[in-house]
DNA sequence: TTGTACGCGTTATCAG
DNA sequence: CTGATAACGCGTACAA
């Protein structure tokens, strides 16, 4: 009775359990499996059916162990409720596309001991290569100290030309200047930036971006104002007490380092000094967040090309992959103006 | 000199490099990673230093084909723009963490296809199991023709209770009676649906609670309308027929399927109508966007808990690969309404 | 075109 | 506590 009872076997079949079945080697199957064109059709149709009925499925890691690869890549987000950065796995998942390859996600929060978590798991996973969106300048130091070389990292959204790695981030300084100017176009001249922490890369660049914009124009900045951070609550702190001084006359313009810190910003302007945006003070926001074109006044804004971020960034790290003599690059695309009405005249 | 020259080894280097630098056999060294109290300190720290040397970094492949089984699971979302599905992911995330496990997202964008691949994807990859949002009942079908069972998989967002899986999903009849019995409480009785394609399970379940609300008010519902799909632009459409409507006396209420349809519908109302939101028309969305608060009159909805929907699917599935004698079960949760302007009385 | 045999890097078992 | 060795499931020369 021993081996006349059929005992369930639940775990999935093997490859070995195919090819028994479908009376070929199991060198056969995998071939039918990789390299269709090297087996006869007959044969291929017994072992696709063997396939089917065992319900078979490859085990991944015996094929990556064996194959020394595997056909995905992984990319790493600092933040899913940003838009941007799902534009960025949009970006990536058709480069990938494009090569037959799969893109894995996981979710940093912005936090460094998440960040070097995925790292490390995808370096375990032996995905192709990785993909990290980063924005703190910390933070890229304490992964570089870590990371052993060996496995491609491309950082995204963040730039660094040390030659270390490829780099593909948005210029912010240009983006900051461009929303300056923009301002600087229609007639303001008392201009006032406002945005979070400058440990943030992109805040700071932005910044910077706007001082330039000031200083060829001949004019010193309005002291800038760093909020704790970039959302709507902040903006809205932060209007408050802006208000009073456009009512003085003091300010007439505002650079926001963010569309929900412009919104807020907005919205505090005419709920504390009923105050006209764009009349008495011109808005611009960053980043072309829904929320900017939702207002009740459309707020202009900063647009970033996430998609083409996410798309580049996957090439980069293809190559960085593919070409033995591979030279790290750093790449910047341009932002661009986007204008509604809270900057209108 | 053959031996002299330490040749460059990119290559990244192996559990028996370390043993040998560390002078002990691989079976220590897997120890020291694995089991760390079977190894005398001394012992761990020659081995430790070896690691950091050499850089060494465990073949997660070769891993978990020896161990059988991985420390991660799949996470399949339909639509990262959504901030449901984030939430969903966070709570996943949250209940992994828990357990000292990872999650890996994919981004199927609601397409049939790649649902698949990542499920296969996943599957290859022997995760522990699989979360897969869903909406589309003839997805679901597909999916488990395909599906060999073995490979837990719980469905996310979408409800059967067939018991072939185990599915976690929010009660959209319950929402959909919810924001309807709001409308009649606040005094409107001549209220109309608006939800796209019910080939989605969610706004077909919205839609019937709709009816039943009303039935329950001894109301006939007004011809019940279904523009293609559910985002803003379809509102706008439909807010555009609906304005005469309602200046005519025939509608006093609205449902709608999605905050931005609501958002679409307020916005052409005040545009082709000047009808007033809430005075004329009381105008209810669904899933607590931010374009719902954000928009110029702030939109009465209903808000779903898509944090605990993740940590709860999470649980399921760990449940599911842990328990021998695990019976599949449905839960629902349950939806919360919020009131906000577009309601008020 | 097909089969044999070995290797991929780890884990687990079982002696020492 | 440590070391040898057999799996793990598959890819791929190489030979037939």
């Amino acid at each position: 009775m021993s081996d006349a009872l059929p005992r369930e076997e639940p775990t999935s079949a093997g490859i070995k359990d195919v090819a028994a079945l479908a009376g070929v080697s199991i060198a056969t199957v995998s071939n039918a499996l990789n390299h269709r064109e090297r087996v006869a059709a007959p044969t291929l149709d017994r072992i696709d059916r063997a396939i089917g009925m065992l319900g078979y499925i490859p085990n991944g890691a015996a094929r990556s162990l064996a194959a020394g690869r595997t056909r995905s890549f992984g990319l790493i987000l600092s933040d899913l409720g940003n838009s941007l950065f799902v534009d960025i796995a949009r970006g990536a998942e058709r480069a990938a596309d494009e090569r037959g390859l799969s893109v894995v996600l996981a979710n940093s929060d912005g936090k460094l001991e998440r960040e070097d978590r995925y790292v490390e798991l995808f370096a375990e996973t032996r995905v192709r290569g990785v993909l990290l969106t980063l924005n703190d300048a910390s933070h890229f130091r304490a992964i570089v100290g870590r990371h052993a070389h060996g496995q491609p990292l491309v950082m995204l959204n963040f730039h660094d030309d040390s030659g270390r790695y490829c780099t593909a981030s948005i210029d912010n300084e240009a983006g900051g200047h461009l929303a300056t100017t923009h301002l600087l176009e229609t007639g303001r001249r008392r201009i006032v930036f406002v945005g979070g922490p400058d440990t943030l890369q992109p805040v700071a660049d932005r910044r910077r971006g706007f001082r330039r914009a000031l200083a060829s124009a001949g004019l010193d900045p309005i002291d800038e104002i760093a909020p704790t951070w970039v959302n709507r609550a902040d903006g809205w702190q932060v209007g408050r007490r802006l208000a009073e001084r456009v009512q003085r006359g003091e300010i007439d313009g505002v650079v926001a380092a963010s569309d929900l810190l412009a919104a807020g910003i907005v919205q505090a302007m005419s709920e504390f000094g009923a105050i006209s945006v764009p009349d008495s003070v011109g808005v611009i926001g960053y980043d072309n967040n829904q929320a900017a074109w939702d207002a009740p006044i459309p707020i202009s804004t900063i647009s970033q090309p996430g998609d083409e971020l996410g798309f580049i960034g996957a090439q980069l790290l293809i190559d960085e992959v593919d070409e033995p003599d591979h030279e790290h690059r750093a790449i910047r695309l341009a932002p661009e103006l986007i204008v509604r009405r809270s900057t209108e005249r």
